[in-house]
DNA sequence: TATTGTTATACTCTATAACTATA
DNA sequence: TATAGTTATAGAGTATAACAATA
C-alpha cells in the first residue's frame, strides 16, 4: 500500500484528536490522580530534568511562560513541585519534584498505561508493531517541527 | 519486532500529546481561521450530519451537554452554524453548518491538512503506510472504547 | 539594555448542579 | 415524570501585553 501525503495528513488530523480525548478523560477519571494531560508532562518532564528553570519547561512544552508560569504554580500549591529562586541567577527559577511528586506522578502515569495497556493487549503483536514504528516517526516529524 | 504492551501503551502516551500540540497550534496560527480543534470537529460533524440535535453532537465528540452548547454558541455568534427549534419536538435544537460555516470548516481543514502534509511529505511512502496504518488501528481502538 | 518570571486580562474547553421549556 | 437545552459557577489551559527584578 502507497498512501497518499493527502490521506497520510488526513487520518493524522482525525485520529490524534480521538485518542487525545482518550488519554484526556482518563487522566480525569477517578482510577488515577486528577491531573491533567500538560501537568503530567511538566512533572514528567521535572522528573527527567532535576532543578530546570521555568524556560525550561516551557521551552520543553511549547507553552509560553505565563501558561507554564500558572500551571507550575498550581503544582506547587498542591504540594507536588519545588518552587525555589536560584543562587547563581535570581531571576531564575529551580524546580523540582517534591517527594509527594515523585508518588504522584508514578500512580498517575501506571493508571494512565494501563488503561491503554487494556486496550492495546486487544490488539495482535504485529499491529502493536505497527503502532510503535508509527509513533517513532510521528516523534520525529513533532521534534522538528517544534524546532522550526 | 515485537514491541511488548507497555511499549507500545507508553509510546503512544507520549507521542500523541505532542502531534495535538502541533495540530492546535497550527489551528490557531494565522494560516487558517481561528478554529479550536473542538470547533473544528464540531462543523465537521455538523456538514456530515446536516440538521443534528445538539444532543447528537455531543454524543458523538463526548462532551457534556453545557460543554457543547456553549461551544455551539460560539459558532453560531460567529455565523458559522444556524441553531433553530426543530418543528416536531420543540425542545430539540436543529443544527446546520451556515454557507459561511462550511467555506470557513473547507479553508481550515485544507490548512491544517496542508501543514501535515509538509510534514508528512519529507517521510518515505514506507514511513507514510506505516503511519496510515496505525491511524486506522487506533481508530478502531478508541471507538471500542467510546462505546464503552 | 536584555532576560526571567509574574500579573492582568481575556478567551476557550470542560464539568456539575440547578433551572426552563416541552413532551 | 422524563427529556433537551440553557444558565450559573468553577477551574484548567492558553495567549498577549504590561510589569518587576535581576544581570
Amino acid at each position: 500500500m502507497q498512501p497518499s501525503v493527502d490521506e497520510c495528513a488526513n487520518e493524522v488530523l482525525e485520529v490524534v484528536p480521538l485518542m487525545m480525548r482518550l488519554i484526556r478523560s482518563q487522566m480525569r477519571s477517578h482510577r488515577t490522580p486528577d491531573l491533567s494531560v500538560p501537568q503530567f508532562r511538566a512533572l514528567a518532564f521535572l522528573e527527567r530534568h532535576e532543578g530546570a528553570s521555568l524556560s525550561d519547561v516551557a521551552g520543553h512544552m511549547g507553552l509560553s511562560l505565563p501558561s507554564m508560569s500558572k500551571l507550575i504554580d498550581g503544582l506547587v500549591t498542591r504540594g507536588l513541585v519545588a518552587r525555589q529562586t536560584s543562587f547563581n541567577d535570581r531571576r531564575c527559577l529551580t524546580l523540582a519534584l517534591t517527594a509527594s511528586g515523585r508518588s504522584t506522578l508514578e500512580v498517575a502515569r501506571q493508571g494512565a498505561v494501563s488503561y491503554l495497556k487494556e486496550q492495546v493487549a486487544t490488539l495482535s503483536p504485529a499491529e502493536r508493531a505497527i503502532i510503535v514504528q508509527a509513533m517513532q516517526i510521528l516523534r520525529r516529524v513533532a521534534a522538528k517541527a517544534a524546532g522550526e
